[in-house]
DNA sequence: TAGTCACT
DNA sequence: ACTA
């Protein structure tokens, strides 16, 4: 049976850019697993505040799984085996982690796609992230997948170009974007978010990103 | 010496 | 205030 229904009706997978895309709901039931081992994540290594190059405190809250987390302090921007903040490895990935960012690029045409970076922003309300490139892995020809869960955000999808006008796409809870070949290094960003409460994460968004660093 | 995952 |  068809769907029929205005009430349910959602705004279907869209290409944002030459390889890029976004699937909406890809992430369907699954969202409550992900989010348990984000907890469990983060019991481990918890979100911090990190500093950018210049001093300024991020917004957003940080953490990472998996073999490499990328981290950023006075310094600059990298990867690193270890958690600076305590120095034990990163937790690993969970597995279930890996078959979602696996299963969202070969929707997106990136069939093989074995991530060993999985960085976990948390925003809370005003939190937001400027427009910035993904420039620190070494095989550009890796996509990014970003898993969105918990708070509703508008997405910022520019292009080669700081100066490049963004597009702005709405995600909700169980979105996936895509992005690799031509739109590699494209900026991205998200807008400030706003004021809501989520049923599964209450006060806040998760962004899982998937990356393929070393 | 340009560029900056930040702010106004 | 750093680095590449």
């Amino acid at each position: 049976m068809q769907q029929q229904g205005f009430a349910f009706a959602r705004e279907p997978d869209e290409a944002l850019a030459p390889g890029a895309r976004v699937l909406r709901g890809f992430v369907c039931e699954a969202g409550v697993a992900l989010w348990a081992e984000v907890q469990r994540v983060a019991a481990a290594a918890p979100f911090r505040h990190m500093h950018t190059p210049g001093g300024r405190r991020m917004s957003v809250a940080i953490t990472n799984c998996g073999a490499r987390g990328w981290v950023t302090d006075r310094r600059g921007y990298r990867y690193v085996t270890e958690d600076p903040q305590g120095g034990a490895p990163w937790p690993a990935m969970p597995a279930l982690f890996g078959e979602v960012a696996a299963a969202a690029a070969t929707a997106a045409g990136y069939p093989d796609f074995r991530p060993d970076a999985c960085l976990i922003n948390r925003y809370e309300p005003s939190a937001r992230m400027t427009l910035h490139q993904d420039v620190d892995e070494r095989d550009f020809d890796q996509p990014i997948v970003s898993v969105s869960l918990g708070l509703p955000a508008v997405f910022l999808f520019g292009g080669a170009a700081r100066g490049d006008k963004a597009r702005r796409v709405s995600l909700q809870h169980g979105d996936v974007v895509v992005w690799g070949g031509p739109s590699r290094r494209f900026f991205h960003g998200v807008a400030p978010l706003r004021e809501g409460e989520h049923a599964l994460l209450g006060r806040a968004r998760v962004n899982l990103t998937f990356r393929v660093a070393g």
